[in-house]
DNA sequence: CGAAATTAGTCTATGTTGTGGACTAAATAT
DNA sequence: ATATTTAGTCCACAACATAGACTAATTTCG
C-alpha cells in the first residue's frame, strides 16, 4: 500500500533511471550513464544489458568524443520494439498515429466523418477498423504495440473509460474504451490534456517549463502541464477554461451557466460573422477591420480567462493551440496585454504567451506519447522478462 | 539526477513506508505493518528497531483485540523526541508553535503586534524573539526541533526565503529566512498554502479528498491540496484567488488589474458599512438587511470566482476559512448557488462548500506539520544514524 | 614508432538489504 | 490440559549494488 520497496522494485526503479536518462539526454555511453544516474559502471552495464535484451535499447556505434582513452558504445532508446498508439475521436474526424520507444512517429492514419450525426457505437466501430488497420502495419514494422490512449473532447472518467459530456459531439456518459475492444489496453483522457502532453514531448516541450496549453475548439480546453506531468484535478476535469466566467451576467451559455470564456472565444464566437476559418484569416489578411476587431475582443476575453487562470495555476508559459493558433498573430496582443495588466504588478514575471507547435496531431500525439512515459518510468511493468518475478 | 537506488535508499523507503503507514492508521502491531506494507514481519520489525532506536517511534502496550492467539505489541508515532516549528508573520500579529511527531500542538505562543507600522527587519527581530522562546521551552520539554516553516502573507520564493510582494504589510522582496536566524533550518511559505496544510491535517483532514481552502483575510488566498500535497504551481504563486477577475471593467484593484474578487468579497468589502467583524456579526444576527445583503454579494462574488476555480483546478471541496469561517451562514448559500448554476451541467459532482475547522492558527499548524511531513517521508534525512552511510 | 596515460567496460569478491521458513512466545478454544 | 492460533525473532539465503582489480582501446608524448 505505502510503497514498500524491495530487491525488485530497485531494479526497475534503476532501469527507469537509466531510460529516463536515455530519453532526456539522448544516445550516451555506459560510463556517461553512470555519472549521470549516480550509479556504478558495473550496475550500469548489467542494467543495460537487460534493456538491450528487452530490446528498448540498442548500441549505436563508438563514440569518438575528441578526448583520450577507449572510446565508448553510445547506447539509445531502440525504436525497432516497442510502440504505443494514439487515437482521438473528435466532432468532424476520426485519427490514429504509432509512436515508437525514442518518440519517433511511425504511422499515422486518420480519416473524416461527421461524428455529430452519428451514435456512438458507429462511431467507435469506425474508430476500432482505424485502430485494427494501424495495428496490423505496426506489427508489420516489426513493432509490439503496448498500449494506447483516446482521446475525447470533454471530460474523462479514467477508471472506466467514460467520457462524462461531450456538448460537441452530444454523448453523454459513453464508455469508449471497453466498447472499443482493441487487443491492447486502452485507456481514455481528455483531448484537451492530451494536446498538452502533445505540445511537451513533440513540439516545444522542455523550452517551456511547466505550462498551460490551451485547446481552442468549438469548446476551449486546456491542459496543464506540471513537472512534466499533467494537473489533473480530483476527478480528471481540471482544466475546463471554456466555462470560466468572463462576464458574470452575460449570456447563457449551454453549461448552464452564464458568460462563459466559450460565448466570446471559441469557434462560433470567432467565425460568427459567418464563413469558416480560411475567410476569417483571409479577411484578417486583407486588415478587415471587423475581423480584426472581432479578434481583439476574444483575445481580450481569453486574456481575462487566463489572467484568472495564471493567477490560480501560476504557469510558466501560456501555449496558445487549436483555432488559436493560426489565428496567433491577431490573438496574441490582447491576451498578452491583459496578463500584463492583471499579473504585472503582483508578480516577478508575467507567463510568456507562445504559439504552439503542433497542429491537430497534438492529442493523439500526446496520447501515444503517455503510454511511452510510462514505458520509461515502469519498464518492468510492460516487459515483465526485465525484473524476474522473485513473488512466486 | 534521475532517481537512482541503491540499498540505503531501499531502506530509507521502507522506514517511511513503515512510519507512513503509522501515521496515517495509528498505532499497529508490527504483524498488522506487514500486512498493510507488503513487507515480511521480519524487515518491518528490523525497520521498527530502527525507529525506536532514533526515538520516532514507541510500543506502547499489548493490543488484545479478542482474536485468540498471541497478543501484538502496538508501536506508534512518538510524541517525545521528535518537533517541528510554525511561524507566522501577520498583520496585526505574530505567531508560534511546536508540534510534535504524533501531530501534537505542545506549545502555542503569539504577541499581538501592528507590523505595519514597523520596519520588517523589527518585525522579523520580534518573531525571532517569539520564537528563540519557544525552541527553548520545547528543548525543556525533550523535544528536538528539526525544522520549522514561516507563513508569510504573500507570494514566496522558497529558494531564497524571501516574500516578493506583501501589501498588506507594504512588503516588497523581504528575505525572511535567513534574517530570522534560528538555530533550525526554516523555509518560507505563502500563508494560504499552510492554512490549506493546516486544515488537513489539523483540521477536517482526509475527508475532505483534494481540495481548496480559501483564506480570506484582507486579501484573499487559495492553497489546493491534491494527494495529500500543495499544488504550488511553477514559482509556487498559484492560488492567488483574491486576483482572479469578477467583473472585467470593474473598479481598479490596487494589484493593477480592475474587478478582482478581492475588491467584493475581501474583508475591506465586507466591512465597508463601517464597524469590525463582532459588529458585522451582531448585525446579520439581528437579520440587518443591509449586511445580509452584503454578505450575499460578497458570497456571489465569491462564487463566481471559484466556479472558475473549480472549472480550472477540479477540487473536491471547498473549504471556506479566514473570515468566511464567521460568516459561514451568510456566506455559504450564495456560493454554493454559483456553484451550481454554473458547474452542476457539466459536471457530475459539484464541489461541496464546508466551512474551515482550524481557526487563525492553521497556518502556523500547516507550517509546522508540513516539517512533520517531510520526517515522515524522509526520516534518513533528519536522523542520520537510521540510514548508515555505505558512501564514505 | 613505441611507451605512458587515459578512458570504457567487464569481472570477481563483498556488503547491505529483504525473504522464507523454522522457531519461540503467549494468548484463546475445546 | 491440550490444540490452535497469532506475534514476533532467528538464521540461512537470495537479489541487488559496490569497490576495485583487470582488460581493452584510444590519444599523447618522447
Amino acid at each position: 500500500m505505502a510503497g514498500a520497496l524491495r530487491h525488485d522494485a530497485m531494479r526497475a526503479g534503476n532501469l527507469a533511471a537509466v531510460l529516463g536518462e536515455l530519453d532526456r539526454t539522448g544516445p550516451l555511453t555506459r560510463a556517461a550513464l553512470a555519472e549521470a544516474t549516480g550509479l556504478t559502471k558495473t550496475t550500469v552495464s548489467k542494467l543495460v544489458a537487460g534493456l538491450i535484451d528487452a530490446g528498448l535499447a540498442v548500441e549505436s556505434g563508438a563514440v569518438r568524443d575528441g578526448e583520450r582513452g577507449r572510446p565508448g558504445t553510445a547506447v539509445r532508446l531502440s525504436g525497432d520494439r516497442v510502440a504505443a498508439l494514439g487515437l482521438e475521436i473528435n466532432v468532424d474526424y476520426l485519427s490514429c498515429c504509432v509512436v515508437d520507444l525514442s518518440r519517433t512517429v511511425r504511422l499515422r492514419r486518420s480519416r473524416a466523418a461527421d461524428n455529430r450525426a452519428a451514435a456512438p457505437d458507429r462511431v467507435i466501430a469506425g474508430l476500432r477498423e482505424l485502430a485494427t488497420g494501424a495495428l496490423a502495419d505496426a506489427a508489420a514494422l516489426g513493432l509490439t504495440v503496448v498500449g494506447g490512449t483516446v482521446a475525447l473532447p470533454g471530460p474523462v472518467d479514467r477508471d472506466t473509460g467514460t467520457v462524462h459530456r461531450a456538448p460537441n459531439l452530444g454523448w453523454r456518459d459513453v464508455e469508449v474504451t471497453g466498447p472499443l475492444g482493441l487487443p491492447v489496453p486502452v485507456r481514455a483522457e481528455n483531448e484537451a490534456n492530451l494536446a498538452a502532453l502533445g505540445e511537451l514531448w513533440f513540439g516545444a516541450g522542455p523550452q517551456l517549463g511547466d505550462f498551460l496549453h490551451v485547446s481552442g475548439e468549438i469548446g476551449i480546453g486546456a491542459g496543464l502541464v506540471v513537472d512534466g506531468a499533467l494537473f489533473r484535478g480530483a476527478h480528471g476535469f481540471a482544466g475546463e477554461l471554456g466555462h470560466v466566467v468572463v462576464v458574470p451576467d452575460g449570456p447563457a451559455c449551454r453549461c448552464g451557466g452564464a458568460g462563459c470564456l466559450e460565448l466570446y472565444a471559441g469557434q462560433d464566437a470567432l467565425l460568427r460573422p459567418g464563413g469558416d476559418l480560411a475567410a476569417l484569416r483571409d479577411r484578417l489578411a486583407a486588415g478587415d477591420p471587423v475581423a480584426v476587431e472581432g479578434c481583439e475582443r476574444a483575445g481580450a476575453a481569453l486574456g481575462v480567462a487566463l489572467a484568472g487562470a495564471a493567477n490560480l495555476l501560476d504557469p510558466e508559459t501560456i501555449v496558445l493551440g487549436g483555432i488559436f493558433a493560426p489565428l496567433f498573430h491577431w490573438v496574441a496582443d490582447p491576451v498578452r496585454r491583459e496578463l500584463r495588466d492583471r499579473l504585472g504588478q503582483m508578480r516577478a514575471r508575467v507567463p510568456a504567451v507562445v504559439v504552439s507547435r503542433t497542429g491537430a496531431e497534438a492529442a493523439t500525439l500526446g496520447g501515444a506519447g503517455q503510454v511511452i512515459r510510462r514505458v520509461i518510468a515502469a519498464p518492468g511493468d510492460y516487459l515483465p522478462q526485465l525484473v524476474p518475478p522473485n513473488n512466486i
